[in-house]
DNA sequence: CGCATGGTTGGATTATTGTCAAACAATGGG
DNA sequence: CCCATTGTTTGACAATAATCCAACCATGCG
């Protein structure tokens, strides 16, 4: 069947800024913000490989980025496609987004695309 | 003799995007960062003021603020001033202080003037 | 000097958070 | 129907953080 499934997220107007600052004040989720950024949609295993924390804590961190409203996750059938929730973010907190996935990768596309 | 005395907090180049962020992501200190914004620079006692935490507690808050390189505290006299340190975090971080500042509140001077 | 003023420091406490490991759950393929 | 694949959930644990209270400290003033 392959039904397409969005797992809860806030409303854009529900998206809080510190709810949003403190999901972006940790490393691991800012990387993996920045390979959203980078790479667009990817799956869960894309976006935390090579991140050095267990899958689980990957997981984690997905949920947290998602109960902040930075990113949204669907799923397809097994995999779970998560993608960063740019426009909605941008509508909150003008750029905000930007400036800070400008500071993330210093000079340019720093991550090495996937 | 009224001497003046700069409080040890990082060099530009040392502020980091996540300790920043850290910083920023709690209501108390986005409150008074928010106050120094629009009042300039303040009082310790007058940052804390109505923030409806101790006195000391704001005094923690001001220390995580200038450790993160967000504030610059400067004591003349029995007095200590804080302020924020907007043209290094413009240089470090080019628009993220003002997409958060812009954030804070959201429509105009939120914050009564003292 | 003695004292009030303006803040900081040091516990103590309580709540969050980041992490891993192991178990679980849903899904599609053989 | 069983199994491998993909993630999530739960539990445990260590580290961090927010808060208050009390004590402290430096400073200027009388």
């Amino acid at each position: 069947m392959l039904r397409m499934r969005l797992l809860p997220h806030p409303a854009t107007e529900d998206i809080e800024l510190t709810e949003v600052l403190r999901a972006l004040a940790d490393p691991v989720r800012l990387e993996i913000v920045a390979r959203l950024s980078a790479c667009g949609e990817m799956t869960c295993g894309n976006a935390g490989d090579h991140l050095g924390v267990h899958k689980s804590t990957a997981s984690h961190h997905y949920r947290t980025l998602r109960a902040a409203g930075v990113i949204v996750s669907k799923q397809e059938g097994r995999i779970i496609y998560i993608s960063l929730r740019r426009d909605d973010l941008d509508a909150r907190f003008p750029g905000l987004l930007d400036s800070i996935l400008a500071a993330t990768h210093p000079t340019a596309g720093a991550l090495a695309p996937l």
